[in-house]
DNA sequence: CACTAACCGCAGGATATCCTTCACTTATTC
DNA sequence: GAATAAGTGAAGGATATCCTGCGGTTAGTG
């Protein structure tokens, strides 16, 4: 890879100690989100980047940018995973579907997609990711569909879906042993892919990827911040 | 239900109206911590209880007491579930699965498992009901395995995991969409449960839920505070 | 209908995190 | 090897949240 951080374009081309150091910033920023959550403090960040906490702030204006820039990288590694699956279909299209959620839950240590607390990402740039990964996945489920490798009812937005709920990590477990669990939870889900010969039940509606998209909260992290007229279900046990 | 908390014997008896407000914060909790997770202020989860943050901490110790307490009730909720999907099983275990999973998603909303940068809720209670919950998972999966309706493969472990991960919120989408999201995802694994005519591979290797519940962390959030000799991965992009 | 548990409103100290600033040192680049 | 971008260490103000305490009020309970 080259010495600084090529990307956007809008880049001022960071010294070799920045880009490094940024790269340390932004590793311990994903392995401090997934075990902590958005709370888990910068300076703890930067003390595990093995960084002083003012070198974070001159890389990142404030916590929101780091975690913004986490989370674009998820769905960096998203979406050239999919570029990569397109490109290898010489067993069809479905095996490269299961290469592809299989690959991502292998890295899922790596992977940090939105986080609950975490700001709203849904950005140009965020956005413009997740529309061409759902073009490709719409390619390969269009091709997988035309193999007869697939049940027809899947959409782009289920394959998300799966990624998100199977590489968010498991709360208070080691990261070797969510692995294994949610490998074996993906490989269920993978063959209930295959179009059922018995009579499996057709899957209920559900929104478009771009209408997921579309639906992302586009103020703050309160959607409905109602002063709770609900009328209270049951609770059991005593403290 | 009778007018106070009847649950784990050790309950004083609570008044008609504490119990009630007992009830909302729990309520108001679960709805802020599935929306702003563990960091949700605790004044907030008042405010939207309708109640005083003086009577919420009259209820709960600390906050961490209300966690556990929204935690072990999830918990609860699943084994109930699991108890009624043992009784009724007249079309068979899988079925009866199918049902349990199904209807623990489609309330979802009322569920809070365990919360990354919460507190570890493996005490002696939490243990019994998620042991017993293990059981009657076993009993219905053997049951299952015999009518020949499911997979060999598949663990008691395997199934918690997938209430785990698909009735976790999904980040910054309302409610509904992600129920929808969710109950398709379930639906497609469910239907890999099925005893695969076709060369399925068999799921690797994986832990048994005692193994799981082992090895949940004894100590603090934080595992492995790895001081950072990580080599640091690339991320790409620019601020 | 009296008793009192429970709730309310509010004030306030303790703590933690965020973020800034600045003088000084180190490492990179040309 | 000189110019300078970048990093270090440390101090400190601004908030926000946690949690406690207390007098006064409300509302179940028997």
């Amino acid at each position: 890879m080259t010495p600084a951080a090529p990307s956007d374009g809008t880049g001022p081309q960071l010294r070799a100690d920045a880009a490094r150091n940024r790269a340390r910033i932004l590793a311990a920023a994903r392995a401090a989100f997934r075990e902590r959550g958005t709370a888990a403090p910068l300076d703890e960040i930067a003390r595990r980047a093995g960084v002083n906490i003012a070198t974070l702030y001159r890389r990142f204006p404030d916590g929101e940018a780091l975690i913004r820039q986490v989370v674009i990288d998820g769905y960096t590694v998203l979406l050239h995973a999919a570029q990569t699956a397109v490109r290898q279909t010489p067993d069809g299209a479905l095996p490269a579907i299961e290469r592809w959620l299989l690959g991502l839950v292998a890295e899922r240590e790596m992977l940090v997609l939105p986080l609950i607390g975490g700001p709203v990402v849904n950005d140009a740039e965020a956005l413009a990711i997740q529309r061409e990964l759902g073009a490709l996945l719409d390619e390969l489920l269009a091709t997988a569909r035309d193999q007869g490798a697939i049940r027809p009812d899947v959409t782009a937005a289920d394959l998300t879906t799966t990624v998100a709920l199977a590489c968010r990590p498991l709360p208070h477990l080691d990261a070797a042993t969510g692995q294994v669990l949610a490998e074996r939870h993906v490989r269920v889900f993978l063959d209930g892919l295959r179009p059922g010969p018995d009579p499996s039940s057709p899957l209920p509606p559900g929104p478009t990827l771009d209408e997921v998209l579309a639906r992302v909260y586009a103020a703050g992290p309160t959607p409905t911040p109602t002063p709770t007229p609900t009328p209270t279900p049951d609770s059991k046990t005593q403290r």
